[in-house]
DNA sequence: ATCAAATATGAATACCCATTCATTTTATGA
DNA sequence: TCATAAAATGAATGGGTATTCATATTTGAT
């Protein structure tokens, strides 16, 4: 299934592209994915309700370029973010923090992928299969250059996107302390993967 | 809004109500909320349209039964599982393999608590904001009696959270790899959780 | 200025689906 | 056995909405 009927080549052209793309990322946001209408979002958008469909074939098809849009832009701001760091403990935290301060810039972001589980599981899949695998790549290249220790990678890359995830969640969510600041956050969650959680008295291996 | 119309009490009323709440964990399951008509639940559990109104006042109303039966059932099932485990760690991570063995069973639970972003937003809210309450009175006890370190306990019970939930989704969507076994998964949890992921050359504080 | 292609319009279409309700069947207890 | 209540039926209703299409406007090249 594609989704764009064709690339957009003429200014006002483009202009209506991308006033779609903005009127839908809010209103998914706002009202999610089933309760927000084609209308709704031509009409915020400043359009008739045809126009929508020179752009795109289908609602489905706006919403998965959405998620594709979306997933490259949380790859790149991570990934541009942590490109100058040496260190993985760096590339950790700052990885971390860029994920935070983009959902919570673009909090649509969280709700058009997560929903995704719910539109269309194999989207949904994928997605995290691919981060992963990247992810992995980075942790396996870590435990060679022994800056990690040697455990299963897939299963920390899991670990380590769940408290990304969570953490995000938290703050979009306004969940429990509202006067969160994303630097001390960042900072608990650092100590708890350099350190662990618990209080034991041996040293370390 | 009240979930059901009324407590069945017959047996054949029992029944019927039983195999509402059945074919629609099922259903919502594999097609989701909005895809899922009430008649495709009704015909899946045998009854007439007009039947399932004798038990809910609408379809919503019957998720929302679905979602704080399974919230209840999700904590009693940690609860018991690990009820008579005396340290921290015990309960840690027999908290985590109960969750997990019971997403595994019942896969349902995960779409539906996690759909509830879609559909009732307070609702989502309200389930982690209450999941975590609980959390945080535990993780303080234990803090208290030397066994954790003093952190965040609101920061750590989203980071545990975060880690238990993405890794029930990986084991639930079968994500990486497809042998997992759900012991050694939480071996390898439960050691970075103590030791954390780095390499330090100090001596544990 | 002219024309063809590209854009845009919005009312009409066609389908879907939650809920209702008049009617029938089944259970219960006197 | 009969009367009453409870449970069940399923066709009909009504509201909603994704998509289409005949028509109109704008754009850009000649």
């Amino acid at each position: 299934m594609q989704t764009i009927v064709k690339e957009p080549t003429t200014r006002n052209a483009i202009n209506t592209f991308h006033a779609i793309l903005e009127a839908a990322e809010d209103l998914f946001y706002k009202n999610g994915y089933h309760k927000t209408t084609v209308n709704n979002i031509t009409s915020q958008a400043g359009i008739a309700a045809g126009t929508f469909y020179l752009y795109f074939p289908s609602k489905l098809s706006l919403y998965k370029h959405l998620l594709i849009q979306m997933s490259h832009d949380i790859r790149r701001e991570i990934a541009s973010k942590i490109a100058d760091k040496t260190t993985r403990f760096e590339k950790e935290r700052e990885g971390i923090k860029a994920f935070i301060n983009l959902v919570r810039r673009r909090p649509h972001m969280y709700n058009i992928i997560w929903e995704s589980l719910y539109i269309d599981r194999e989207l949904f899949r994928d997605y995290y299969a691919s981060f992963a695998k990247r992810y992995v790549r980075g942790l396996d290249q870590s435990v060679q250059q022994g800056e990690i220790r040697a455990l299963d990678t897939e299963v920390v890359s899991y670990v380590l996107m769940g408290i990304t995830n969570f953490i995000g969640l938290k703050v979009v969510l306004n969940l429990g302390d509202k006067n969160d600041d994303v630097d001390r956050i960042v900072d608990v969650v650092m100590d708890l993967i350099r350190h662990g959680l618990f209080i034991t008295d041996a040293p370390k291996p």
